[in-house]
DNA sequence: GAAGTAATGTAATATTATTACATATCATTG
DNA sequence: CAATGATATGTAATAATATTACATTACTTC
């Protein structure tokens, strides 16, 4: 009578955490992706990562240590830093630096369902662009941006300078937030 | 008898931290620039950005409150941070988040000796563009980009993004520190 | 010189991150 | 399996960066 149909098909044990399928799906991808690399996705960077998949906006550190905290065991910093050091050099997330918070790397979540060249090959060359709305908090990744890089390569080539990390970061008011706040102005004021 | 030719020909009385000359001038011509927007440029602000002028690399917030405490007052976090914050909305300096410190604007830097158009227009809009180099330390403002910018008020255009500001931080070697890396291994070490 | 604004002083505390060292877990291999 | 070595985690303390809230001072303008 016990129907084990609801069981979502990951290979890992439940991360205890009720991450969704889908993010189950994206964590058995991202672990894969690291053992590639010769990394060790254990539960603890599992649960990291599960939960900045699961947030809708960067998570700061400290934000993930209270959520840890719900589960069984009762971490310090030093071990969210560990987590967020190991997801970082495997490309998973990223550090937002002018919010001190992190974000899951597009690569994770538009994850094509099958293992494409993108994620394989090189994990975003350490280098990321983020559009910050400062009105909703925000943070779009600017995948379709390979035009930067390049710009910041001729750049750094012509100065002889060895590129090994680039992050750019823009902030400013999103598209939603403009016309909100645009409507507004003409129509009814349409509170937060 | 009394030789007064040596006196620095400032605007402002002396500022107490032994600037040079060349700072000096570069203060009383922030000064200008800032008047010119409706700020005021207290001494206490002179000060610090003097300290920051004067340093040849990136400066903490707490490395200024240090250098501040040698002179007569004895300032608290706030007094720096609300310095910074002045500085930063002229223009005058940029915050460069890897590293939580602070460099001068180059457009102080390379002053021209009368003012310019970069400066009196658009103190930088708010966007700048840094090589950080992990070995010396040094940060260099790519001010010769402003195509990086283009790029970037393209992409926010596509998306209907309002960009406010935005910062570029690259980060890797030196053209000086390859070269003594691998001067290293081909001739004699050469320590720093 | 009184009123109002802008700037600074001061104490306390919040937030983010690291150090140093002890313990545990895992993968081999003898 | 026991011994080993490497990797990962636990734990306590503390460092580094930044902000809040409120009192005081200084500057400007009328």
């Amino acid at each position: 009578m016990n129907m084990q149909t609801r069981t979502p098909p990951s290979t890992q044990p439940d991360d205890g955490y009720g991450f969704s399928d889908r993010i189950q799906h994206q964590l058995d991808h991202a672990g894969r992706l690291c053992a590639g690399q010769g990394g060790r996705m254990t539960q603890q960077r599992r649960d990291v990562l599960g939960l900045i998949l699961s947030a809708s906006a960067p998570v700061g550190a400290y934000d993930l240590l209270e959520q840890l905290k719900t589960s069984g065991r009762k971490p310090a910093p030093p071990t969210i830093y560990r987590a967020l050091d190991f997801l970082l050099e495997h490309g998973l997330i990223h550090r937002i630096e002018r919010l001190s918070a992190f974000v899951p790397c597009t690569h994770l979540q538009h994850e094509h369902t099958h293992d494409h060249a993108h994620a394989q090959t090189e994990p975003c060359l350490h280098s990321a662009q983020f559009l910050i709305c400062r009105t909703c908090g925000g943070v779009t990744e600017i995948a379709d941006a390979p035009r930067v890089l390049d710009v910041l390569k001729t750049i750094c080539d012509k100065k002889n300078f060895t590129m090994q990390s680039a992050s750019v970061e823009v902030e400013g008011v999103c598209e939603d937030c403009a016309q909100a706040a645009t409507g507004q102005k003409g129509h009814a004021p349409t509170p937060n």
